[in-house]
RNA sequence: CGGGGUGUAGCGCAGCCUGGUAGCGCACUUCGUUUGGGACGAAGGAGUCGCGUGUUCGAAUCACGCCACCCCGACCA
């Protein structure tokens, strides 16, 4: 069987053979034998451009926000990442240290853990940064890789190392910290949602599965193609804790000394794993345009030599048109392979929308366009050369829209309200969200967790307001919360 | 760290039970015919059989030890 079928195959078991099938566009890492790594990735330069474009689109998203880029140092000393004790508590599992330099024959005096995340490198930054009111708010940055060593690492979803973007802001205020961290919940809401086209459940996170260190966490909850579910994610209200640990204090216009407020929030290159398994079918890829390395591919067609050149020449000119509007075209005029052995492979990785161009639509002006989200005939349309870029741009608009009310129609389908404990575990056994009265107890949720491994993925944002009995307790409450296993 | 599984050509695998010196498909190279839904023929290149020790005239195959990876848990906020 050819390896890309096998590919494909595998991809219909999106649980967890997803990985395989998108060899193609990232590996795994292959170190000597002898190195201690699993389950880092080597990004592919398609796979890269996938990842680029929504870094781009987010990174600017940020700006909008009045965001700056920063980079931060990649090892931590011990000594600074021990200073908040939840956050050490929470972390320090699964650091990675650096212990010694040469071939070992020097130990270093104090150990340098490679980051996890960086508030701890940022905290003492931060400190020396901010004296003054004026000096906040403090709204930065960083595209970064870093490292946890996590026991069972999952290609794209948790990799030891993994590549993210981190924000890290100090306010004046609780109320100004707060108004951020929600601000930055929004963006990452509007980016998943109308960019990579996946539809998320905005909410707070339960205490018991907040941040280390944090006073509140903000998770985007998406649901998988297996009805799993996937912190995409998260926005953390920090509180004056980090700004306590590491001694963050500005004099505000009264001349009083005060602790900053202090976010971060964080999303990461997981989600290109969400979306493999969000929009992914038999067939392999499937991109929402706005985010494809190529939203349309070209394929030339002809038999005979005195066809290839009129071909080619209207390829060559429909190209050079449709990317002088901005839109991000592959010509594949490899020669050897077939047609039909392009439109497959086209297909596998992705790209929205192929653009077939033979000697009849040479001699008829036309082109054949095939949408990706809609395979076989009916996705198939003639169109003339004239105004295509104007019908394209359409085209993708629709095929955005198609594919997240796709998958906000799967979510639906498979969220399910449930009122006990024993409802509870047949819905998430069943692969599916459990949308439940919680009224937040901490036993309970342990419970839950431990006879039905579902946890609490967040209490939306989104509430009726209407009461209901807590399922944990019995008592009544206008929360609701969602249950899920999650990956 | 528990339970299970797998390591043989770039990728996917067979061969192992019953020991005799390695094979299939895809990919790759060359030539020819093909090309609007994964073409075909011919010729060819490519493997320390995960590592080590042992048994044997002889080990991919048997025994013991080790290593790596995958899956299920635990863990992961």
């Amino acid at each position: 069987m050819p390896q890309d079928k096998a590919y494909a195959q595998a991809l219909a078991n999106k649980t967890t053979d997803f990985a395989g099938w998108y060899n193609d566009v990232v590996m795994r890492a292959e170190l000597a034998e002898e190195a201690p790594v699993r389950g880092c990735m080597v990004v592919r330069p398609y796979g890269w451009t996938l990842w680029e474009n929504s870094q781009a689109i987010l990174d600017r998203k940020f700006k909008e926000t009045d965001v700056v880029n920063a980079a931060f140092p990649l090892l931590i000393p011990r000594s600074f990442l021990v200073k908040e004790s939840d956050h050490v508590e929470g972390f320090v599992p699964e650091v990675a240290w650096v212990t010694q330099v040469g071939s070992g024959q020097e130990e270093l005096v104090e150990p340098l853990a490679v980051r996890p995340t960086s508030e701890a490198i940022i905290g003492p930054i931060y400190a020396k940064w901010v004296q003054s009111y004026r000096d906040l708010p403090l709204l930065i940055n960083q595209w970064c890789s870093v490292v946890r060593w996590e026991k069972r690492p999952r290609l794209f979803l948790r990799t030891s190392e993994f590549w993210w973007q981190e924000g890290h802001t100090a306010h004046a205020t609780q109320e100004e910290a707060e108004e951020r961290t929600r601000m930055m919940l929004e963006v990452y809401r509007s980016f998943l949602e109308e960019d990579m086209a996946i539809p998320v459940i905005p909410g707070l996170k339960s205490e018991a599965q907040k941040f280390p260190g944090a006073l509140r966490t903000y998770t985007v909850e998406a649901m998988m193609g297996d009805g799993r579910a996937l912190q995409a994610g998260t926005s953390h209200n920090l509180g004056d804790h980090f700004a306590r640990a590491y001694d963050i204090q500005y004099l505000d216009e009264s001349n009083e000394r005060r602790y900053a407020w202090t976010t971060s929030w964080g999303m990461s290159t997981r989600i290109i794993g969400a979306m493999v398994m969000v929009h992914g079918d038999q067939q392999g890829l499937v991109l929402p345009p706005r985010v494809a390395p190529y939203q349309a591919v070209i394929i030339p067609i002809w038999r005979a030599d005195e066809q290839k050149a009129a071909v080619l020449e209207a390829v060559d000119r429909i190209a050079k048109s449709l990317k002088a509007a901005g839109i991000r075209i592959k010509v594949d005029a490899s020669e050897g392979k077939s047609a039909g052995w392009k439109f497959n492979e086209w297909e596998l990785k992705g790209v929205p929308v192929r653009i077939e161009v033979g000697p009849r639509d040479v001699e008829n002006n036309s082109v054949v366009l095939a949408r990706r989200d809609r395979p076989g005939k009916e996705g198939k349309e003639f169109v003339s050369q004239d105004g295509l870029a104007i019908h394209l741009a359409a085209v993708f608009e629709n095929i955005q829209s198609a594919l997240y009310h796709k998958a906000a129609a799967f979510r639906e389908d498979n969220t399910v309200d449930v009122s006990s404990e024993q409802e509870l575990a047949e819905v998430v056994g069943a692969r599916k969200f459990a949308r439940a009265y919680w009224g937040g107890d901490p036993e309970g949720e342990e419970r839950i967790k431990q006879a039905t491994g579902a946890t609490t993925r967040c209490i939306p944002l989104d509430q009726l307001g209407i009461e209901g009995k807590s399922i944990t307790t019995g008592n009544p409450t206008t929360q609701q919360a969602i249950f899920a296993r999650a990956y």
